[in-house]
RNA sequence: UGCGGGAUAGGAUAAUGGCAGUCCACGGGGCUCAUAUCCCCGAGGCCCAGGUUCGACUCCUGGUCCCGCAACCA
């Protein structure tokens, strides 16, 4: 490793989170595939020599369990996710030079051979522990097929995770009063021999690590504060079917034919794996994974942050350990915000790359959302609005307006490029954003690289508008001559205009050239516009300042505008989408409380005691003024229905009489909900709007007490009437 | 009560301890090559309280507020 600046004269590697085989792929997910695309793209850009590799995450308790529940064989179902994801990701321009599967022989072999040499190493020792083991199921509960109680906050917790409490990673036997996710019943612990890989060691040797490495901080920062609280070793071995089988010859015991590999372990090698496929396609001479690997490569991990632990300690350690080289960067990537709530695939609150590429979007337009509109690191929302804003401002409104303004000019006036040479300050203009890139493309920011060429296209723009060309061409020049005399130290007239034209080429291919990595497909066809040979992909940074072909085609226009109403009626597809999805899930909610006797005797249960302890009477006396802000309304119940997820929050229409509100209201556990339609009852009208379990409520239903008994009126009062 | 991230103009987003920049929206002007696109000018901002410093958006302490995480949703 080392901190020498891209490009180096070594061989790079970048790579992206592993996708896991077990669903949809979605904005979130892309801003990782993307963003390390694109800074692979940026670095071929400058000369590097790198592969961008990849593959499926095929193993783990998720895959199994789904697999099961779909009556599948996991691989078989693993697989259908990797062939989908495969296809998609050419969608996008994201283009891997080897995307793989962990499932595949490579990844196999290599896994059990670094595992061995673990071990072979004195990194790795057996233990006894308890093992959380379902008796009605005959089988061990590894991971995710148990929950109990956190050891540590005494929360509720997966096996692996303290999910809701404190977020600590378990290792097995710690959970307490197991359950098996799989019947439901108490699990007993039971005594078995499983492999540890001594992460301990490592401590030293991971706060250097961290050190010198390169990427965003938070992937550096959060590590080191893991490794004060001292490194608990890792247990490497899972007693299920579905994954890699420990090394043979090493294990020990009866049942060591159960013992798989933990999905963590196998999943990072696939980086590897996934990059020596590649190098045996292309041949070593090309391109050479152990050197990458074993020598003296950069190595990039691009990752989501949820992730960070496992490149930055057990990944470096395992790495260490069996003799291979550091990563260089790790670069974590924040989450992505839909209108500014939480992605949400349970919820539907998800952009799918399905759902975006049926819209009819370009995948160039995402790209360039994605990466340039925050740091790699920050969070970053996405909305149609926000979307539509940065479409039409500077992808339409400066850089595809920059190129076809210029483009079109010249074609029409000189057939192409001017014959005339690049004047010296647009080639240091030029020459500036070539500067700029490298700089942020070493500082990990392809927002930065996405801004200089932006910047680029903007200051074309300038220059075009400043020296109006259309006024010194030959058709009507004559007539200004007269007026406007060449003013001395400049030439005036059709020679200037053929310059500055001669320029705006120039710079439109910088900015074609600079945003390749970003825009690889729209950049190509402004390539392809100005009669270049080849790709653009392949083209050289430095390319940036070779002159255009003299004679090209007429130019068309490469970004559309996306108009208002498309995106009035993309956001409502999207809130329908989140409320059917509510409702969906809402259903099998009530199926569950069908079968669930409990709920009955909870509901008597509290009335009963909520008679016992009346609440105090308020001391503050407020004044009729304050009373007056509060603007209640008669209202009558038109529909009802469950929330999912919550056992007392109903969803309600209320009409008051002058509109129609939704209201969340937590009145389940005494009413009816199939009775309440007809039902007058009384709101707080001027509530302000809130959000329950991704519903959204416009106001407040009047109830007493804890169960919730709802207010009515008793004479025949007006809908909306004001209560006074 | 936990963990993580954050607070900069009306909205969004930047700034090795050294003049707070950019985009959208807004007000005014200009251009007509260009997709009513583009250019120029203007107004408008560092959550609060302390501390370190010649100098703090930046570092430290304390506080306030916001967001994410609770069936693998990165």
């Amino acid at each position: 490793m080392s901190t020498d600046e891209f490009p180096t004269d070594r061989p790079a590697v970048v790579t992206c989170g592993l996708p896991y085989a077990n669903g949809d792929l979605h904005i979130g997910h892309l801003r990782g595939y993307i963003g390390a695309d694109a800074f692979n793209r940026t670095l071929e850009t400058l000369g590097q020599e790198t592969a961008y590799v990849s593959g499926s995450d095929m193993h783990g308790t998720p895959v199994a369990v789904n697999a099961e529940q779909d009556g599948v064989d996991p691989a078989d179902f693993a697989l259908e996710w990797h062939d989908q994801y495969e296809e998609t990701f050419p969608k996008f321009n994201v283009e891997f030079d080897n995307y793989g599967h962990t499932h595949d022989e490579t990844n196999t072999q290599l896994t059990q051979e670094i595992v061995r040499t673990l071990d072979e190493e004195g990194y790795v020792y057996e233990k006894e522990i308890q093992v959380a083991y379902d008796p009605d199921a005959d089988q061990y509960l590894p991971d995710r097929y148990v929950e109990g109680t956190c050891p540590y906050c005494g929360k509720k917790a997966r096996g692996d995770e303290c999910d809701e409490g404190c977020q600590r990673h378990l290792e097995p036997g710690e959970v307490e009063d197991p359950t098996s996710t799989i019947t439901g019943n108490p699990a007993e612990y039971r005594e078995r021999s499983h492999k540890f890989f001594e992460v301990s060691a490592f401590a030293d040797y991971l706060t250097d690590f961290l050190d010198n490495l390169e990427g965003t901080s938070n992937a550096r920062n959060q590590p080191r504060q893991w490794i004060e609280d001292g490194l608990q070793d890792w247990c490497i071995t899972r007693d299920m079917d579905w994954g890699i089988d420990y090394p043979n010859g090493t294990a020990d015991g009866d049942d060591e034919d159960d013992l798989v590999l933990y999905v963590w372990v196998d999943a990072p090698i696939e980086y590897v794996a996934s990059t020596k496929q590649y190098s045996e396609r292309v041949g070593t001479d090309e391109y050479d994974w152990e050197r990458v690997w074993k020598e003296d490569g950069d190595i990039v991990h691009v990752i989501g942050r949820d992730i960070i632990q496992h490149h930055t300690i057990f990944w470096p350690a395992m790495l260490e350990g069996a003799g291979y080289n550091a990563p260089r960067a790790v670069a974590a990537t924040g989450f992505i915000t839909i209108n500014g709530k939480g992605l949400s695939t349970s919820r539907n609150r998800a952009i799918w790359a399905k759902e975006y590429l049926e819209e009819g979007f370009h995948p160039d337009l995402l790209r360039y959302y994605l990466t340039t509109t925050g740091g790699l690191q920050q969070d970053v929302d996405f909305s149609w609005d926000a979307f539509q804003e940065t479409v039409n401002g500077e992808l339409v409104g400066t850089v595809g307006n920059f190129w076809y303004r210029s483009l079109l000019f010249a074609y029409r006036n000189y057939e192409g490029t001017p014959e005339v040479d690049v004047s010296p300050d647009v080639a240091d203009r030029i020459e500036g954003a070539i500067g700029d890139v490298r700089e942020n493309v070493n500082d990990y920011s392809l927002r930065g690289v996405g801004q200089a060429a932006v910047e680029l296209a903007q200051f074309g723009n300038e220059y075009i508008q400043r020296n109006e060309p259309w006024k010194l061409t030959d058709d009507d020049s004559e007539a200004r001559s007269a007026s406007e005399e060449p003013s001395g130290d400049e030439p005036r007239g059709p020679e200037q205009a053929a310059q500055v034209i001669r320029d705006c080429v120039q710079i439109a291919k910088a900015v074609g050239v600079l945003l390749e990595p970003i825009t690889p497909e729209k950049s190509q066809q402004l390539w392809a516009q100005i009669g270049e040979e080849g790709t653009v992909a392949d083209a050289h940074i430095e390319d940036a300042l070779e002159a255009p072909p003299r004679n090209f085609d007429e130019p068309g226009e490469l970004f559309a505008k996306i108009e208002d109403d498309r995106v009035d009626e993309l956001n409502a597809k999207l809130e329908e989408r989140v409320a059917a999805a509510g409702a969906d899930a809402e259903e099998s909610d009530t199926e569950h409380d069908d079968t669930d006797g409990d709920e009955s005797a909870d509901a008597t249960d509290t009335s009963e005691a909520a008679t016992t302890d009346l609440e105090a009477l308020a001391e503050d006396r407020i004044g009729f003024e304050d009373f007056q802000e509060l603007d209640i309304r008669v209202g009558r119940i038109e529909t009802a229905e469950g929330i999912e997820g919550a056992d007392d929050l109903a969803r309600l229409e209320v009409d008051i009489g002058l509109e129609t509100r939704q209201v969340v209201a937590g009145i389940k556990q005494l009413h009816d909900l199939e009775q309440l339609p007809g039902t007058k009852c009384v709101l707080l009208a001027n509530m302000e709007p809130a959000e329950l379990f991704g519903v959204e409520s416009n106001g407040m239903i009047l109830a007493a007490g804890e169960e919730a008994d709802l207010l009515t009126t008793h004479g025949d009062a007006a809908l909306g009437e004001k209560i006074k």
